[in-house]
DNA sequence: CTCGCCCATATGTGTAGACATGAGCGCGGC
DNA sequence: GCCGCGCTCATGTCTACACATATGGGCGAG
């Protein structure tokens, strides 16, 4: 922190690491290296920035797995060609993502059951028929007015917990969060009209257009928990980015 | 590990590499190790494993990368607290989507001017006031029937030549991703409803729901186009997944 | 009892060297 | 001329060591 003002730039790299791992990016982003070239060798690589070869080594490692570069023995690594676009999308909390927009959280609990599985939720939810399950459905609120309507299901085979948590006062999701370990999720992203009930929780007019995001949470091969969540077509987006620094 | 059956295993880890981090990564996502966690030092694994810190080190730095595990000098390493839902969400070109559903795609292009950039367009698109632009719009089919309509600007300064192409055989999308490369994008994903004249182009209702993606792509700091896709939303859904394994 | 300095310690970074692995390519045999 | 064996070289993995750096906690001074 000795230094006065740094502008903008964010505080160039400083360690060999970073320096190297900068040069090579800024290579490749910039198209001077373009897809299908061979980076010089980790010899050659190592005798121009005067390093080990570990150190270099592992510059490329990180850039493998960045998805930037692809090695090949014997041959020399060489600059991907960027397949499909992906974007990572972050999919926050509710109540961290009205707290980021300076709004306050809101939540309640419009109905909770104990049931069976059965009939429609299963092609959807990935429920397995005659497993027990809790069915919830609850209302965020930004500022005090609705925002999000969410219906959900826990299995209970995976998390029996759940049949004795009062769900009133915490929303399901942050409480999965911090309670379920999960090592896959699934979601699904539409746009559809409100129906009579949405429409009135939500306090907007009926047929007006929503954004529907559905999830499922599974651990190992067994569902967890499949969420609906149906936002005010005019008060949220999802956001999206991608830049291939990662 | 002499053991017999490996169930559907496929092929362990043969690297000590692999195998710690094959190690570490089950531990925290079975579970075993919860959020917070100190993980056992450096030090620690080393013996535990009989290998160098060197070895240790790598395989933890890349749990970090992963986004798995968060290091404090002094204190030790954690277990990381899952913040927020991060889903990889790919967004392939429409042609392809639409051939992967088994339909068959076509493409029309409905109108393509030549203008500068001003007023309306600038927020949202990240063009530059001034800047020469070609204003698409062009509509996208499965099967025969509308699919989805989309609005595209392509910044002249960065992509000159896109002047001189004709867009009516080929979609813009498709063009751009064979001729520019891009090293950063943002998407935006929204509900709303459809106006009149989206409507008539996608063959829907007027005020019927629907799914907006939009995307700026970006090369270093500059703009190169910006996309408005809208798509029925009785057709379309976004699919993400998300596995820590990445 | 409280505040602040100092040090032990865990991670961060880098080196020099070693052996393993596997694919390209030339050379020799057929 | 063609095929395949084996050499070579670039990456893959790992070790043992060394010094840098930040920080949590203990200890001593006030």
């Amino acid at each position: 922190m000795s230094v006065s003002a740094k502008s903008m730039a964010p505080a160039e790299p400083v360690t060999l690491h970073q320096r190297i791992r900068a040069d090579l990016e800024g290579k490749i982003l910039s198209g001077e290296w373009k897809p299908g070239h061979r980076i010089p060798f980790e010899h050659e690589l190592m005798v121009q920035y005067g390093c080990a070869r570990m150190t270099v080594n592992k510059v490329i490692g990180g850039l493998v797995a960045a998805g930037l570069i692809e090695r090949r023995r014997r041959a020399g690594s060489f600059v991907i060609q960027p397949r499909i676009q992906s974007a990572v999308l972050e999919i926050p909390d509710l109540s961290s993502e009205i707290a980021a927009r300076g709004e306050a959280y809101g939540y309640r609990l419009l109905s909770r059951r104990l049931r069976v599985a059965a009939g429609t939720d299963l092609a959807e939810s990935g429920m397995i028929a005659g497993e027990g399950v809790v069915e919830l459905r609850c209302l965020h609120l930004a500022d005090g007015r609705p925002f999000a309507v969410e219906d959900r299901l826990i299995a209970l085979a995976v998390v029996p917990e759940a049949a004795s948590v009062d769900f009133s006062q915490t929303a399901p999701g942050s409480w999965l969060l911090g309670h379920v370990p999960w090592t896959a999720a699934e979601h699904r992203i539409s746009a559809l009209a409100a129906g009579a009930r949405e429409a009135r929780d939500l306090d907007i007019a009926k047929g007006a257009p929503c954004l529907c995001l559905e999830r499922r949470t599974f651990r190992a091969e067994q569902t967890i928990t499949y969420a609906r969540q149906l936002f005010r077509g005019d008060a949220y987006n999802l956001v999206a980015r991608f830049s291939p620094k990662g």
